[in-house]
DNA sequence: GTCTATATTAAGATAGAC
DNA sequence: GTCTATCTTAATATAGAC
């Protein structure tokens, strides 16, 4: 459930230094967390953190490296069983909406790295980070759609990631949006019905046409 | 193209500021930008600044009007023709797509109030920004799909606004994600996909079915 | 309206004792 | 490994001259 889960090959006290970290840097941002801040949130001070981590910025790189390390892991299990294409997109999207709901701390910092756009730290989160996940998935919509209709695959993967993305990072934006009900705060719900429409941009995906503007 | 329109009712010197403050607050974040800064893009020195806004906060709330403010302008032309439905909704979608990859200090700035979820410009987002388009989408949507159908138009309406902010967003991201080629650089054959999935997500929804986990 | 000078605060980081 | 004390830098903001 918490993302900055196995910290391997850190002494404890670092892992306990990058455990708040990334829960401070997910909510409030690099910069408005000082090194004090983290040391507080530590119960120890500010100048000991510097026995673990050279600076700032690599307590920073650790802390990216914790929370968006071995994410596939829960996810893969989906990808071993023997169940039909599409029950399987439906669990891995089911699955995949429940962790980033309830992970605030990884949604927030993958958010947050988005809006850097930094070429490395993208690279590293696609091919480090997504890029398991995202091959099982290609292999899953292959499977589901028919061959004579070849659909763009890297639209589909990316449009699975968009929407389970923004649908729980609109937080308290939706509430004010036309429409908005109770069912919308449901994880599940949600899950269900960007299911429905990846499926159904796959399944009845119409041959392509560039140019018809 | 640029976001930073008509500033109307302000003086030309605020006008100014407000502008170049829009640019680097879109591009860096409110933190790592310093009154300093914006001072030297506008040709004065810091301490003038606060003859035009009473403080930091006070000139980021002025960026955040000016930059949303009208944002429906444009789109809302598409609504009043006299165009199918269905070609609405491509067309809407298609503009938007073109403004909101072109415009760089919108979608870096909504991107951080939707990091920042704050739940007064959460409102003001969604109520006066958002509002007008969403319920012209709205309509545009039960007029295509059959009224037996009867699916949800909040999550349609809110997973359009998901893929179009998520696919220009991704930006340095995408290359290294599976299947990406050169044609998923260009916008209006994103713009085309996208539509193409929430079309067919609106007409081939299936009944609801809330619960079959 | 814009400037120079400055007050105030807080940040990242280091030195060196224990 | 952790601490106290401190250096250095840079931020927001104000006072008051022009």
């Amino acid at each position: 459930m918490n993302s900055s889960g196995n910290s391997t090959q850190l002494k404890p006290t670092a892992r306990r230094i990058v455990e708040q970290a990334a829960r401070l840097f997910a909510d409030q941002g690099y910069d408005l967390i000082s090194m004090r801040d983290i040391a507080k949130a530590c119960d120890i001070k500010a100048p000991s953190l510097y026995h673990h981590f050279s600076d700032k910025q690599s307590l920073y790189q650790a802390v990216l490296q914790a929370v968006f390390a071995q994410q596939n892991a829960e996810i893969a299990e989906v990808f071993v069983t023997q169940m039909a294409a599409e029950e399987k997109l439906h669990q891995v999207i089911l699955l995949s909406a429940r962790k980033i709901s309830s992970d605030h701390v990884f949604r927030q910092l993958l958010w947050r790295e988005l809006l850097q756009n930094d070429p490395e730290r993208m690279q590293f989160l696609a091919e480090e980070v997504m890029a398991q996940s995202c091959l099982q998935l290609q292999e899953i919509l292959q499977q589901i759609q028919p061959n004579s209709l070849q659909t763009d695959s890297h639209f589909a993967i990316t449009s699975v990631m968009g929407l389970l993305l923004f649908h729980f990072q609109l937080g308290a934006m939706r509430q004010y949006l036309p429409g908005a009900q109770a069912l919308h705060q449901d994880v599940d719900y949600l899950a269900e019905q960007i299911f429905h429409m990846i499926k159904s941009g796959v399944v009845y995906a119409p041959p392509q046409r560039i140019n018809d503007k």
